[in-house]
DNA sequence: ACCTGAACACCGTTCAAGT
DNA sequence: ACCTGAACACCGTTCAAGT
């Protein structure tokens, strides 16, 4: 829809026209000719107002990890808790994947985790974890949280496009071990895959603390 | 260096001399005439050849996937083959950070992953785990590993772009964990930050599988 | 302060024409 | 079978000129 001519051209409006481009089909779709074909203006008006194609990217870019900063705990104990942020962050993760892909491309990744972090760095004191071990234990978290995403995606584009998978889990590992051939072969329910996940490791992550499970501290 | 005159223009040719393009400065630097330059033929020629640009990037993508199937786990536990597969994939994708990511826009990542899925899959049954449960502990590892590269090449390329993070975890956290802060606000060894994490879930994994720790199985 | 059209260099691709 | 130059439609960007 192309904007009232009433009013003037905002750098907000173009923000947004931008923003709707690309969260639909992605930044290589953004031309500034189409831009300016939705606005109604002349494409070198935009340059006007935000210098150009780059900087309008960056500026989409900045505001990404501006909205990414709500983070909101629920839960009893403080693993619950870090499965609910773990929640949130997918699915925030999920609403924007191109936006998303497009904060990884500039670094700033680990600036948009910045609020998540501290909220888990919170909750891993709660549960007793400190220092260098606590840090390594949030870290787990966001890495298992942003490559479930991405693979979870992959999948998701991609259904078609792996014919030979369940051939080759059907014809070698089936009889061994038939559940597991099933389970690799489809993800049946993502969501209950990945808190499943996550409250594994994060069990894992607390146990290890608290009782020395198996061998102690990693040498070397 | 333009390829010698003598000999007619060769597909593999055109992909070796693309793929070195795209290893160096990534997929957007590479124009057909800039490729047709290399190589010291006409663009056009080019395109008897591969077809089109999209064909060229989809034929670099399929050499990666293929590459990538090597995968030899060491070591005398099943704790440290697996350790040393998610080693190995690390060690693999850092090589290739651009052609990795193509894979994954195509939708190939799961593909490419296939051959270090069914090493893990060889171990996690080494380990006592079957089923749905050795299932979500390949998929846990692979996604560590993945989230790990991600996150840690991001901060490469990215190295001035915090400036805030230090002053954030110094004002709030360091005087109640300054370890924390000082573990979260740079990650001294890459390579051993990365094993010791792969090592806590693997850890947390198999015991979790054993004697129930906290809780048994996962409801809902 | 804000907008415009013309012009430039670059891009992927097609096609008729060569050998 | 393989290669070529000309031509097309598209792109980001600059700039002098308008109000």
């Amino acid at each position: 829809m192309p904007r009232s001519t009433r009013t003037a051209l905002t750098r907000d409006e173009v923000l947004d026209a931008a923003a709707a481009l690309v969260k639909q089909h992605g930044p290589a779709s953004l031309t500034m000719r189409k831009l300016a074909a939705e606005l109604g203006t002349a494409v070198t008006s935009i340059y006007w107002h935000v210098g150009n194609r780059e900087s309008l990217l960056d500026a989409l870019v900045e505001r990404t990890v501006e909205e990414m900063g709500a983070v909101r705990p629920a839960g009893r104990t403080p693993a619950a808790r870090i499965v609910s942020v773990a929640r949130g962050l997918r699915r925030e993760l999920r609403e924007r994947p191109h936006l998303i892909a497009m904060v990884h491309e500039r670094g700033l990744t680990e600036r948009m985790f910045l609020p998540a972090q501290r909220a888990l760095v919170h909750e891993m004191h709660a549960a007793g974890l400190r220092g260098a071990r606590a840090a390594e234990a949030v870290r787990a978290v966001q890495f298992q949280v942003v490559g479930y995403v991405l693979v979870e995606r992959n999948r998701e584009r991609a259904p078609a496009q792996h014919p030979g998978e369940e051939d080759l889990w059907g014809a070698d590992a089936a009889e061994h071990d038939p559940a597991l051939a099933r389970a690799l072969a489809r993800p049946a329910d993502p969501e209950r895959l990945f808190v499943n996940s996550v409250r594994a490791l994060v069990d894992g992550l607390l146990t290890r603390a608290g009782g020395a499970v198996s061998g102690g501290p990693y040498p070397q």
